[in-house]
DNA sequence: CTCAATGCAAATCATTTGCACACCC
DNA sequence: GGGTGTGCAAATGATTTGCATTGAG
């Protein structure tokens, strides 16, 4: 699938997601979505504010902050906060890889998948009688160190 | 070891710690630590500074900040910062059970511990060719319905 | 006595809110 | 047209900072 096939698919699936809880198509929802898209890394709210500006496309960060909301409730994006006071974002459908390595020395973000936390999730549903509905999992790491 | 005990002993390794690092052995910083080891509970800063102000123990808030800042070097105490702005602490050295599963309802907290994450986090050592210091791992839960 | 630590208030910074206007339906 | 969504600026709230004062070493 190349990103535009990508940020087609993703569009639609927002249209869906509008028209099911009849919320408006407007433009914006559709430009800060492949903004995202187009993204490869983690972003913050400003850096995704300052794309706009660049491109004189006019969007207030009320407008980005409602919409990342929306997209959030839609699935469609992830939100993490880790140790900050500021929140990241990263798109966040059709890369399944929930878990994040992040390198305490440059700030780096690895991202991986691993089967055995989604057993121990089952394992706890079925312990506790609750349904899990979302996980966050971080390791801090660095690089060895060569003594 | 009773909760006394437990006071006692951390106690000691703050002191301990102070001495390694050259700080002031100030009656602010074992009266935060005392205060957080005898909650049982999550806290956030401004409900530590009620407990103070209840008992009309003068800190300020600007201390509290940094003795918690100072505390978390010190690995005697813990922070979270669940999707929300406001951080959350708990007192972290003797209760072992490092994770937490959020019961998104009430916010409930409840603490867990499963070796297989100790084994994810030594897979990806070696693999990778990382330390890895620490880890943060939350599942969001609710109560499952009764249909 | 000296300088690190505290206390207070002001500053900062991310996020939220209120309200007038614009434009999707 | 009507009402939701946007933009702007002001409000909020957690955290940080500056600076005068205190007290640990």
């Amino acid at each position: 699938m190349t990103k535009n096939d990508e940020i087609q698919s993703v569009k639609e699936l927002l249209t869906k997601y509008l028209e099911e809880k009849k919320y408006r198509k407007t433009p914006e929802r559709y430009a800060i979505l492949e903004e995202i898209y187009k993204l490869n890394d983690h972003f913050d709210i400003d850096s995704l504010y300052n794309i706009f500006k660049e491109k004189n496309f006019s969007v207030s960060k009320a407008t980005i902050y409602n919409t990342l909301e929306l997209l959030l409730d839609a699935g469609l994006v992830r939100k993490h906060q880790f140790g900050k006071v500021q929140a990241f974002y990263e798109k966040g459908f059709f890369n399944k890889n929930h878990d994040h390595i992040i390198m305490i020395d440059d700030f780096q973000i690895i991202e991986f998948c691993d089967p055995r936390i989604e057993q121990i999730k089952k394992d706890f549903e079925e312990a506790m009688g609750v349904e899990i509905l979302s996980h966050s999992l971080y390791l801090y790491a660095r690089k060895k160190e060569k003594n």
